[in-house]
RNA sequence: UCCCCUGUAGCUCAGUUGGCAGAGCAAGUGGCUGUUAACCACUGGGUCCGUGGUUCAAAUCCGCGCGGGGGAGCCA
C-alpha cells in the first residue's frame, strides 16, 4: 500500500489507486466535493475531489454521509494534477468505502484548534491531529537518529536492566517492584519479608543504565544505553516524568575533552537530521508552537560550542550580579537563569561548561589535581540552558574508594562497580541525555507530558 | 512538597455591584462556480466541577473536596 507521503511527491501519471486513512475534513460545493485524507506518514493530506457537477451516484452519495471527520475510509481514484492551488496532485474519486465512523456528536475531535490541555485528556485519540503526529513523527526520526550516530561510530547498543536490586544507583527516588501480596500481609497484620520477595530482596525500576554500561564500556570500549528509566519524585512540572527514556553513552581510553567532542558531533547530528528528515513538521512547529525554532536549530548546527570552566563561568556571572534572582558565587549550583545568561548572552552559542566544585557532583566523577573540583562537564544551549551532563569518570581504586568513604556511601553495594578499577581500570567517559527534553528542544513543546505517547506523571498513569 | 491561577454549551472563553445563561468555533439543515481552518443564512445544544453555608435571590460571596494549568525545589 502506498503511502501519502509518497503520493504526494509522486508525478500525477493518471493510475488508478486505493487509498486509505482517516478522513480529516469534508468540504462540500456545488459541483465538487473535498476530502483531506491523512495517514499519518506525513502531515500533509491528500485532497479527494468528488465531482458532483453530473450529480452523484447513490452509493457515493451514502458514503459521504458517513464521512465526517475522524472516519476511517478507503477511497479509490486515479492521482492526478491538481487545477487549484495548494497541492500539486490530488485523487479523482471513483469509489469511496467508509471502513469505520466516527459520529461527529460524539467524536472528540472536531475540526478547528483544540488546548494541548483538552488533548492530554484524550491521549488515546490525539495523534490524530497535527500537532500530534508531528511529535510522533519527530520522536521516531530523533530515536532513528541517535542510533545511526551511534551505530556509524562504532558504539554498540548495550541493554541495561529495567529492574534493579541494586542500591547503589542514587539518581532519585525508586518505584519498587515486588511480587508480595501487601494487602493480604496488612490485613494478617504480618511483617513484610523481602527475603520472600520474587528476588529475595528489595526491587526497583532503574532510575539510571550509567553504572551498569560502564561495565560493557571496559569491554567493548564504545557503548550506549537506550531505554526507559524510571523516577518516583514527586515533581509536578512540565519538565519531569516518572517514566522517561534516557541515552547515556559511554567510552573508554577517553577523556573529557573527547566527551564534549562526542557530545557536539552528537547534538549536530540530532538536529541536522531533523531539520533534513522532518522539514514538513518543524516548519508547522515554526509557524504554531514555537516561532523561531528551525532558525535555532540550524545555528546550533552551524556552531562552534565554546569551552569554559565552572570557575570562569561564575567570574563571568558575578559581572552582572544584578540580573539574576540568585546571586551567582563560587560553589553554588547554576541556576537555570545562569545557565541561560552563559550560552545565550555571554557566548551567544553552545558552551560545554566544564570541572565543577565537586560538591554539586556526583562521587563517580573524576578529582581534579586541585582537589576541589572534578572533570565533569554541562552542555548548554541558547533557549533551554543544560541539554546535555556528563563527566570523565574516576578510574583509580584509591580515590573512587575514598571519595565513596567520604560521602558515606554503602562500599559493599559499590564492589562491582568499584572492581572495574581493580581489574584493567581505564580513563573513560560518558553523558546522559534525556529523550524528552531533547524532543521539547527540537519541536518547541513547551510541556513534556506532550512529546511521549502516554505520560507518566504523579497521580497520571491514564491509558 | 510549597506558592499562585483556574473550573460556565462538544471546544475556546465572556458573564459588571449578587437580580431571567451569552459569544465565537464545532454540530444539524438549507444555500453557494474547485474548495483547502471554505464561505453565507438559519436551527438545536447547559447538573455554571461537587458539596455545605450566607442571602428574598448565588455562575458570581464564604468553607471543604475533586480536577486542570503555571512557577519553585529536585533533576533528565
Amino acid at each position: 500500500m502506498t503511502s501519502i507521503r509518497d503520493l504526494l511527491s509522486s508525478s500525477p501519471d493518471g493510475r488508478t489507486l486505493t487509498v486509505k486513512g482517516w478522513i480529516r475534513t469534508k468540504r462540500e460545493a456545488k459541483n465538487a466535493v473535498f476530502l483531506e485524507l491523512n495517514d499519518g506518514s506525513c502531515m500533509a493530506n491528500l485532497q479527494c475531489v468528488l465531482d458532483a457537477a453530473s450529480g452523484l451516484s447513490e452509493t457515493l452519495r451514502a458514503e459521504l454521509v458517513r464521512c465526517g471527520t475522524g472516519a476511517s475510509a478507503a477511497v479509490t481514484g486515479t492521482l492526478v494534477a491538481s487545477p487549484a492551488a495548494g497541492q500539486a496532485v490530488e485523487l479523482k474519486v471513483s469509489g469511496l468505502e467508509v471502513i469505520g465512523e466516527a459520529p461527529a456528536e460524539s467524536y472528540p475531535l472536531q475540526k478547528k484548534n483544540h488546548s494541548l490541555e483538552f488533548l492530554r485528556e484524550i491521549a488515546h485519540l490525539r495523534a490524530r491531529t497535527n500537532t500530534f503526529g508531528a511529535v510522533a513523527r519527530m520522536r521516531n526520526q530523533m530515536a532513528y537518529a541517535i542510533h545511526s550516530f551511534f551505530q556509524e561510530r562504532g558504539f554498540q547498543w548495550v541493554h541495561t536492566p529495567v529492574i534493579t536490586a541494586s542500591d547503589c544507583e542514587g539518581a532519585g527516588a525508586m518505584f519498587q517492584v515486588t511480587t508480595l501480596d501487601l494487602d493480604a500481609l496488612a490485613r494478617a497484620g504480618k511483617p513484610v519479608d523481602y527475603a520472600k520477595d520474587f528476588f529475595d530482596k528489595k526491587a526497583y525500576l532503574t532510575v539510571s543504565g550509567q553504572l551498569n554500561v560502564e561495565t560493557y564500556c571496559m569491554a567493548l570500549s564504545r557503548v550506549y544505553t537506550f531505554g526507559p528509566t524510571f523516577r518516583a519524585e514527586n515533581s509536578n512540572t512540565t519538565r519531569h516524568l516518572a517514566e522517561f527514556w534516557m541515552i547515556e553513552p559511554e567510552l573508554a581510553f577517553a577523556e573529557l575533552e573527547d566527551n564534549i567532542a562526542l557530545a557536539e558531533d552528537f547534538l549536530k547530528h540530532l538536529f541536522a537530521w531533523a531539520l533534513d528528515k522532518c522539514a514538513e513538521d518543524l516548519a508547522f512547529f515554526d509557524k504554531r508552537i514555537q516561532s523561531g525554532i528551525v532558525d535555532t536549530l540550524s545555528s546550533v548546527v552551524k556552531s562552534k560550542f565554546a569551552r569554559m570552566t565552572y570557575t570562569e563561568a561564575v567570574k563571568e556571572l558575578e559581572k552582572h550580579a544584578s540580573e539574576f534572582e540568585f546571586k551567582p558565587y563560587w560553589g553554588c549550583d547554576l541556576q537555570s537563569e545562569h545557565e541561560k545568561y552563559l550560552t545565550e548572552k555571554v557566548v551567544g552559542g553552545p558552551v560545554a561548561v566544564t570541572d565543577y566544585p565537586k560538591e554539586i557532583k556526583a562521587f563517580y566523577m573524576r578529582l581534579n589535581p586541585d582537589g576541589k573540583t572534578v572533570r565533569a562537564m554541562d552542555v548548554l544551549v541558547p533557549r533551554l540552558g543544560e541539554i546535555i551532563g556528563g563527566s570523565e569518570r574516576e578510574y583509580r581504586h584509591d580515590v573512587l574508594l575514598a571519595r565513596i568513604r567520604e560521602l558515606g556511601l554503602p562500599e559493599e553495594a559499590y564492589s562491582w562497580y568499584l572492581d572495574l578499577r581493580r581489574f584493567g581500570t581505564a580513563p573513560h567517559c560518558g553523558f546522559g541525555l534525556g529523550f524528552e527534553r531533547l524532543l521539547m528542544y527540537v519541536t518547541g513543546m513547551q510541556n513534556i507530558r506532550d512529546v511521549i505517547p502516554f505520560p507518566r506523571a504523579v497521580h497520571q498513569a491514564d491509558f
